[in-house]
DNA sequence: CCAATAAGACCGACTGGTCGGTCTTATTGG
DNA sequence: CCAATAAGACCGACCAGTCGGTCTTATTGG
């Protein structure tokens, strides 16, 4: 790919995590990625194009981030372990990449009742996220790391919640502090999910 | 109150919670209230000041409805608990005020890296309610409601990420099923916490 | 080997339109 | 009569996107 193309990519990941879409407009694209309206449209047809290749490269630097490491783990529930510490340590602190933070929750509040076009496609990395969350949990009560009782699908609702919620939280007060807690407590709760004695 | 003023502000109450502050423009507001340039300048000297009101008036209707009944509850673990409820019910399906979902997370999202002063008039508010939710677990590990050896600051992060993560994708799925699964898994989570046992 | 040609990367003035905000003017009700 | 209210013309700044044109680089053919 053009070295320009990509700089204007990499440029508009950055600004669109901290402005988000709709409000970063082209002159900031364009002076960020030091370039003209010619040197960007001879690349990408328009700004909404522009949106989904951003969309498409901030989800390999998830991908890359979130599941570092995840394929050494045999035990599911540890897999979930270490994607909450990767979450928490590489991809929530991931500064060069996403200045502004979690960049889908951006789009995904501002495009929601606006473009939902474009909503829908952040949505589909949500509900993805889920059904990995929702496989490894079901996973993890199969190989017997997880109480027989347990309903897998609300444990996923709650981890997600949690996940999502400690990012926008992260994102307003970027405290540490209560990052870590949040994260350690959802670990917690999955600990205490292990089938150690019946809770029928 | 002037009866146009109230009306700028409702309208401009919903339309903020459908699109935000800065996406909303002024011509919207002013058609949706049925007003002008004119009508609208005599009551307020900006489009920001118009904001501390709509964010004042959101502040009223959200206590109003999460707080609704909780002074007829004794324990303070039953008062989270019925503050859950609420906020799932009462405030989270309150399509009249908020048709877009919650607006201080739509404030929060949009003004954290473009309006620092706009953006911490809307952290109080989240910053206030975790020091009610912390005040209310130390209230009920006092009174015995809950284990001795909880950490109530980590349970606070917990709920209000829960939350807030719950909020953020209800207003992205709208599915009522994963929003019970979420408040659900949070309140039994806060069972778990009762003093049935050690677990040092 | 090198001039002619072609491709396309890049530039920035310009378009129609919208932004938040101001100001003059008209209307209304007490 | 006059203050309060409302209307909307108007302002300069900025919006996404277009377009005529330049300049660099690669390819070709003699």
């Amino acid at each position: 790919m053009n070295d320009l193309k990509k700089k204007i990519i990499h440029e508009s990941l950055k600004l669109f995590s901290l402005k988000g879409f709709l409000s970063t407009s082209m002159r900031q694209i364009l002076d960020a990625a030091g370039t003209s309206k010619g040197g960007f449209y001879n690349h990408f047809k328009s700004k909404e194009e522009l949106f989904f290749q951003v969309l498409d490269e901030a989800r390999n630097i998830w991908r890359e981030k979130n599941l570092s490491g995840l394929d050494e783990i045999e035990n599911p529930i540890g897999k979930i372990k270490k994607f909450l510490e990767n979450f928490r340590d590489l991809y929530l602190k991931d500064a060069e990449n996403f200045p502004g933070g979690c960049i889908f929750i951006t789009f995904s509040v501002e495009l929601r009742d606006q473009r939902p076009l474009l909503s829908r496609e952040v949505n589909k990395g949500f509900i993805g996220l889920k059904h990995l969350l929702k496989r490894l949990l079901d996973e993890g009560k199969e190989s017997g790391g997880l109480s027989d009782d347990v309903d897998t699908r609300a444990i996923t609702e709650m981890l997600f919640a949690g996940m999502l919620g400690a990012t926008v939280m992260y994102g307003v007060d970027k405290s540490d502090v209560n990052l870590n807690r949040s994260i350690h407590t959802l670990i917690d709760y999955l600990e205490r999910m292990k089938p150690l004695k019946e809770e029928s």
